[in-house]
RNA sequence: GGGCGAUUAGCUCAGUCUGGUUAGAGCGCCACGUUGACAACGUGGAGGUCACUGGUUCGAGUCCAGUAUCGCCCA
């Protein structure tokens, strides 16, 4: 097959994947070893509403390159895809569509009909995600594809509440929630961010009772609140209220009389020491009404509006309530003045709008308890995170954790199996209780099940075990629980990675033989930012879409680049143009293995019979000894850029810079003997190279790889996907061949810079004198003088002890060497001479260096002595140069 | 208020765990070059007081303390 003289990634991407689909080898096999090892990865399910955005190529990119790894190591490796039913983000997004297209909105069609429409879209656009992955080459079992809606997944969650309902760790309670109004759902306290706002701290008058004209100041950011307040609280060793307490205050407006209360929680440096006491609309004042016995008057509707309790205000919103009760107080001359605040307001993750502290019933899990264990699985070692410094922010939020709200107002998931009976009792329960059957603990009949759902998160933290049939214990449960590696980003390491490590032990302990801890690795991955380092988001529009730029460059150019940029968690900036360097590497690549199979000849006729190798030969397999080490300990570790850095230094910097250099001419007449040897080893470091970098360049070296087998005539017996990692067979690191090479480097280093520095082209034909000091150099360069003639485009080559100047040459001093070329007369040497004293400054500024380390009486007692060895070698080493350096520049 | 991360070439980043060559890469820049793998390429070159201050050490980009700036998280 010819190959075009660019990778054209669409040519052959989709054809590809395929034939590894078709090939079975996304599906777990066993260990060809025998020993049974086995390798687990749970995608992080992407919301179904979603498509894939930056973050999931690098996270697919990530955990495609690990499974593709492991698999090829012999592993028996499943990655399990699948989505999330995301309730309050897919639900926002149906209702908005629904109300945009038809004008309906949700409660007026009813809960069924909403949920049909669901559904329907889910049906709809709920594998669209799965065709992005497939483009990224992710090598998931599609066969085993779940969806946290799932029956199966639904048993699971009703299995794991009704548990946790039987070991009382899950209640249903009256306490302040986060109250969503946008949304109109309560959420957990993991789904509000604090955002510094600029906003105003209002001092309002409250007048005595009993005392005209005098007034207790209070400072709040919140004015509207004052609707609802029953007290006014100052700390108690507080000396400018201390004579107030115990007595009242009239609330202007409503003209409610309130106590003065001295409470220790009250921050005496704040403001005017005096807050006003909203129990029933904030946390902090919630307790203090508890303590004090406060009355809680709730002034809000479920929307943010004012309720009847706001009198006047009823039926504002929060915002024009405020502006119209701070004019009020203004006009009744109780505003005392109004100063610039910045103060953190809590937002709600999903819809921004600030969240309100709401007394609700609610449904709680008791974290303590979960908690325990799910820190030891940290302390232990069970679980690693990489970067470690994440198993600090994971053990802080366990710590501190407080109960988990965890009912939804919503309809899109999954509905609490609590049924009540007429008096409102509640019970779990495993199947559903049909309305009027006996409430087993009351025998009184149910009347209606709980109408909420449960939060996304206590779906998705059984995800590890719920996909493969928990709470059944299937085959699958048994062979691939616990997991071994999961892949996120930071922003969900409460709410998810804590939680399913929770879940794995309090639910699986009796669901796996190979321990509970749901995954060994939790790999945090880099947040991908744009050019000017802000978050990527669809409302900013800075997004960078992984799709076009496959589209653009090919996946493999994206898996490439995105690994290269990303160093393990660090954060990285990312301009479409950049993904231009994972391309060019491709691109490389595959001209580098035109370049072998155009040579290899068409059958295998040099196999066998290859004759002595050569030092390039030696060097390279040494190297490729080395790569391959440093490769495969890179990928144990989870080191995925050092690994594609190592590779793509040693692709571009060894193999083709260097090796494919030297091998050209050993094409060029048929007959040449070390022709032979020179394929052998063309195809064994091709081969390598294409198993080594598949698993993160996987179309292109599958292309290439079957390219490879069509020109040695042979049939592969496994596509490269299926195949085994390289196991360094007959390859050994060969000090004296690198040695060698590494002289043959020099000195064509510095012949090619004679070439530039005299303003000489790449080809006109020269001659050198090298002159070597030293024995073993001297026969190294003597031996391999045809490498040194062939790259640096030498006619003549000459090697001795001593030799002096010939007149009219230029010189180039490299490695305790010097390199005479005669160049004739008339050519300027005023270019060599300033490279020569350029060098010569360093040099003799290294010597000064060493000199005064020497010098240094201390240095010479405290210092290793390989150390003082090495620094007085290496001052031997430069006092030559730069003799050599001086001596051919007074000669020039 | 607490925690974490970053600060190295014009730009984007490695290197810091484990202190010791003349501090590296990609992009960009300058010069030369289309040679049968690749011009999305090759060859050569220019370009850095490693944020700052102090300390430890014979020796600090690297370890310690502090400061500044930027970013993220928690309360």
């Amino acid at each position: 097959m010819e190959l075009a003289t660019r990778y054209q990634a669409d040519e052959h991407e989709r054809e590809v994947y395929r034939r590894w689909e078709e090939s079975g080898g996304f599906q777990p096999r066993p260990d060809p070893t025998g020993a049974d090892r086995r390798f687990t990865i749970m995608i992080p399910p992407p919301n179904v509403t979603g498509a894939l955005h930056m973050g999931h190529a690098l996270n697919g990119t990530i955990q495609d390159i690990v499974i593709r790894h492991r698999r090829m190591c012999g592993f028996e490796a499943l990655w399990l895809p699948g989505t999330d039913h995301a309730g309050i983000a897919t639900q926002a997004v149906v209702e908005k569509k629904l109300f945009e297209e038809r004008g309906q909105k949700r409660k007026e069609m009813g809960r069924e009909a909403f949920l049909k429409e669901i559904w329907a879209w889910r049906e709809e656009y709920g594998s669209r995600i799965y065709g992005q992955y497939r483009r990224l080459g992710a090598s998931c079992d599609w066969s085993r594809t779940a969806f946290t809606m799932d029956p199966e997944l639904k048993r699971a969650v009703r299995e794991s509440f009704v548990r946790l309902w039987e070991r009382g760790l899950v209640y249903r309670g009256y306490r302040m929630i986060n109250w969503d109004c946008v949304l109109q759902t309560a959420i957990s306290d993991d789904e509000i961010e604090h955002v510094a706002r600029k906003t105003k701290l209002w001092h309002l008058r409250y007048p005595i009772e009993g005392s005209p004209g005098e007034f207790l100041v209070v400072a709040t950011t919140r004015p509207e609140t004052m609707l609802g307040d029953t007290a006014v609280a100052v700390h108690p060793d507080d000396e400018r209220y201390r004579s107030l307490v115990g007595r009242h205050c009239v609330l202007p407006i409503l003209e409610r009389r309130i106590p003065i209360i001295a409470d220790e929680s009250v921050e005496a440096g704040f403001g005017t020491g005096a807050v006003k006491v909203t129990p029933a609309h904030d946390k902090d004042d919630y307790e203090r009404g508890q303590r004090h016995e406060l009355e809680m008057i709730n002034v809000l509707e479920l929307d943010g509006r004012i309720n009847e309790n706001g009198g006047p205000y009823a039926g504002l919103s929060r915002e024009q309530a405020r502006k119209e009760i701070v004019q009020r107080f203004e006009e009744l001359e109780l505003l005392d003045r109004i100063e610039d605040h910045e103060h953190n307001v809590a937002l709600s993750d999903r819809s921004k709008d600030p969240v309100e502290p709401l007394l609700s019933h609610q449904w709680f899990v008791k974290m303590k308890p979960l908690a325990g264990p799910a820190i030891k699985a940290v302390t232990d070692g069970e679980l690693t995170f990489v970067p470690s410094r994440w198993s600090k922010t994971y053990l802080q939020w366990l710590e501190n954790v407080h109960d988990w709200c965890i009912s939804r107002q919503l309809w899109w998931g999954h509905r609490i199996p609590v049924w009540y009976d007429e008096d409102g009792v509640p019970v779990a329960s495993r199947e559903d209780l049909e309305l009027g059957s006996p409430h087993p603990e009351t025998g009184k009949p149910i009347v209606h099940q709980d109408e909420d759902v449960l939060d996304t998160w206590a779906s998705s933290w059984l995800w590890p075990f719920a996909t493969l049939g928990w709470p059944e214990r299937t085959e699958d449960l048994e062979r691939y629980f616990p997991t071994q590696f999961l892949s996120t980003g930071r922003d969900i390491i409460y709410l998810w990675v804590a939680r399913m490590i929770m879940a794995g032990y309090e639910f699986c302990d009796d669901a796996s033989a190979g321990g509970r801890c749901a995954f060994a690795v939790c790999n945090v991955h880099a947040t991908i930012l744009d050019a000017k380092g802000r978050r990527m988001s669809k409302s900013a529009g800075n997004g960078i879409d992984p799709i076009d730029m496959i589209d653009e460059y090919g996946a493999d150019a994206v898996r490439y680049s995105l690994i290269l940029l990303t160093k393990e968690g660090q954060d990285t900036k990312l301009a479409p143009e950049k993904l231009e360097q994972g391309y060019r590497f491709g691109n490389k690549v595959w001209n580098a293995a035109r370049f072998v199979l155009m040579n290899l000849g068409g059958e295998r006729s040099w196999d066998g019979g290859a004759g002595e190798a050569r030092v390039e030969d030696r060097w390279i397999r040494s190297r490729l000894s080395a790569v391959l080490a440093s490769t495969s300990e890179a990928l144990e570790q989870y080191r995925l850029n050092d690994a594609a850095m190592g590779l793509y230094r040693f692709v571009w910097n060894d193999f083709c810079d260097w090796y494919l250099e030297l091998a050209k001419p050993r094409f060029l007449n048929a007959d040449d003997p070390s022709g032979a040897e020179a394929r052998a080893t063309l195809e064994r470091v091709l081969r390598d190279i294409l198993a080594m970098l598949h698993p993160f360049t996987p179309y292109m070296t599958e292309v290439l790889w079957g390219s490879l087998h069509e020109s040695l005539g042979v049939q592969p017996p496994e596509m490269l996907m299926n195949s085994a990692w390289p196991d360094g067979e007959g390859l050994e690191v060969d000090a004296e061949a690198e040695a060698a090479m590494e002289l043959v480097r020099v000195v064509v280093g510095a012949v090619r810079q004679v070439r530039h520095l005299t303003l000489l082209d790449e080809r006109s034909p020269l001659a050198a004198i090298l002159v070597v000091a030293d024995e073993g150099k001297r026969a190294s360069l003597t031996k391999h003088g045809a490498a040194v003639r062939a790259l640096a485009h030498l006619e003549s080559y000459e090697v001795c002890e001593s030799a002096e100047r010939p007149a009219a040459s230029a010189v180039a001093v490299a490695a305790g060497l010097q390199i005479f070329v005669p160049l004739g007369e008339g050519v300027d040497l005023g270019g060599l001479c300033g490279q020569l004293s350029r060098r010569l400054e360093k040099v003799e500024k290294g010597i000064a260096g060493v000199d005064g380390k020497l010098a240094n009486e201390r240095f010479l007692q405290n210092a290793e002595p390989s150390v003082i060895e090495g620094e007085r070698e290496r001052r031997g080493e430069l006092e030559r140069e730069a003799e050599m350096l001086r001596g051919n520049l007074a000669g020039l």
